[in-house]
DNA sequence: GATGGATTTTGCAGTCGGTGCAAAAAGATA
DNA sequence: TATCTTTTTGCACCGACTGCAAAATCCATC
C-alpha cells in the first residue's frame, strides 16, 4: 500500500479505506435495522457520505456491501498452506491454517453474526456468501495439490480432504452457533477435524 | 398433478410445464451463446413466445431461469434420506441417497456441463448455484440429525458427516471432470466415500 | 506557495431487472 | 353457450447498475 518514497500511504489511499469500511459498516447496520431488501443504495451512499456513483466505485452489487465479500481473503489462505513447512501432509496444513483462520474470525465475532443473520433473512445475500465460501474452499483444494505435486485428474486425495477440512469448519460452526455461541469454537473445531481424519 | 376426476393434467397445468421447461431451456442456450450479461429477459422471453411478465410467474430472476433451482430438490433429499431403513446409520443413508441422486444426474450430462460453463463465466451464476447446494446440504444436514433424533448443539456427528459426504461429491465431481468425465463417476463417487470414512 | 498532472468523486442519462396492478385472453365448468 | 377461474399481457414505476464527462481533490515539482 506503499505509494512511494513517502513515509506510508498517502491520504488518498487512507480515504478510500476508511470510506470503504464506512460503506460497509454503514451498510450492515441499516439492513439489520429494517431488512436488506429494504435499505438502498442511494440511502447507503447518503450514510455514509458518498454520492451513489461512488459507492459502486467500492463494491460491484449492493450484496457485496453487506457480504464485504474480499477476493483477497481466498488469495491469502492459498498462500496460507502453501507457506506451511514442506514436512507436514496437506491435511496437517490445512488443519493448521483453517485453525488460525477461525480464530482470526472469532476476533470479529459480532461482525459476523450479523452477516450470518442478513444471510438467513435473504437468499440473495446468502448465495452470495456461499459463492464466497466456495470460492474459499476451492482456494484449499489449489493449495493442497500444488502442495502434493500430483494431478487433481488421478490423484483424488487432496482435493478430497480440503473439502472435508472445509466441511468440519461448517460442521462446528453449526453447533457453536446453536449451542449459543457458549464454550470454545476452538475446541468445537479440534474434535471435528479429528472426527472428520484430519491430524 | 391431478387437476379433478380428470383424466390426467389439464391444458393448463401441461402447457405451465410446457412454458417453463421452454423458458428455461432457451434461456440457457442464448446465454450459452452470447454470456450470462449479454442476454436480456426480454429476449428470453421473445424467443420463448411469451411477453417478459409471464417471465417473471415462472422464474423470480434471470439467474433462476438458468440455473433452474428447484426448490423441491432439498425436500425431496431430505425426504429421500428419512425413507432409508431405520437401521442404516445416517452415513449408509446418506451414501445410499447421494449415489442415487448423482446416478439421475449423471443422465443429464450435457444440461450440467453448460450449467457448469455458464457459472464458470459468470459469479452471479456461480453464487446462485452455490446457494442452492448450500440448502441442498442444509437439507442433508437436517435429515441425518432427523434420523438420530439427537440435539445438534450437543452431537456434531450427524451434521459433519451430512457434510463430509457433500465434500465427497464435490471431490468426486471435480476429478471427473478433470478427467474429461471418461470412466464411470459413480466408481469415482464410491472410491470418495470409501476414502472419506462414509460406510 | 503556485502550477500542472493524476486520481477520485460526482452528476447525469440511460439500460435492465424486477414489481404491482388491471384489463384481456384462455381454459374449465355447469 | 354463459359464467367463472386462472393465466397472460401491457403498462408504469422503482431501484440496481453503467458509461461518460465535468468538477473536485490530492500529489509532485519547481
Amino acid at each position: 500500500m506503499t505509494t512511494g518514497p513517502g513515509p506510508g500511504p498517502g491520504l488518498r489511499d487512507r480515504k478510500k479505506e476508511e470510506t470503504r469500511l464506512r460503506l460497509h459498516t454503514v451498510a450492515l447496520r441499516l439492513a439489520v435495522e429494517r431488512g436488506v431488501g429494504a435499505v438502498t443504495v442511494d440511502e447507503i451512499a447518503a450514510a455514509a457520505e458518498v454520492s451513489p456513483r461512488t459507492f459502486f466505485n467500492y463494491f460491484a452489487t449492493k450484496e457485496d456491501a453487506l457480504v464485504n465479500t474480499d477476493a483477497g481473503r481466498a488469495d491469502a489462505v492459498r498462500t496460507a498452506v502453501l507457506a506451511r513447512p514442506a514436512s507436514e501432509t496437506p491435511a496437517e496444513a490445512l488443519r493448521a491454517v483453517l485453525t488460525e483462520h477461525v480464530r482470526r474470525l472469532e476476533a470479529d465475532r459480532e461482525l459476523w453474526r450479523m452477516r450470518s443473520e442478513l444471510a438467513a433473512r435473504s437468499p440473495e445475500l446468502a448465495a452470495k456468501a456461499a459463492g464466497a465460501g466456495e470460492r474459499f474452499e476451492t482456494a484449499l483444494v489449489e493449495a493442497a495439490y500444488a502442495r502434493t505435486g500430483t494431478d487433481p485428474a488421478v490423484d483424488l486425495a487432496p482435493g478430497l480432504t480440503a473439502r472435508v477440512a472445509m466441511a468440519a469448519v461448517r460442521a462446528a460452526y453449526q453447533q457453536h452457533r446453536l449451542a449459543g455461541q457458549e464454550g470454545a469454537l476452538a475446541d468445537r473445531l479440534a474434535t471435528a477435524f479429528d472426527a472428520a481424519g484430519l491430524r
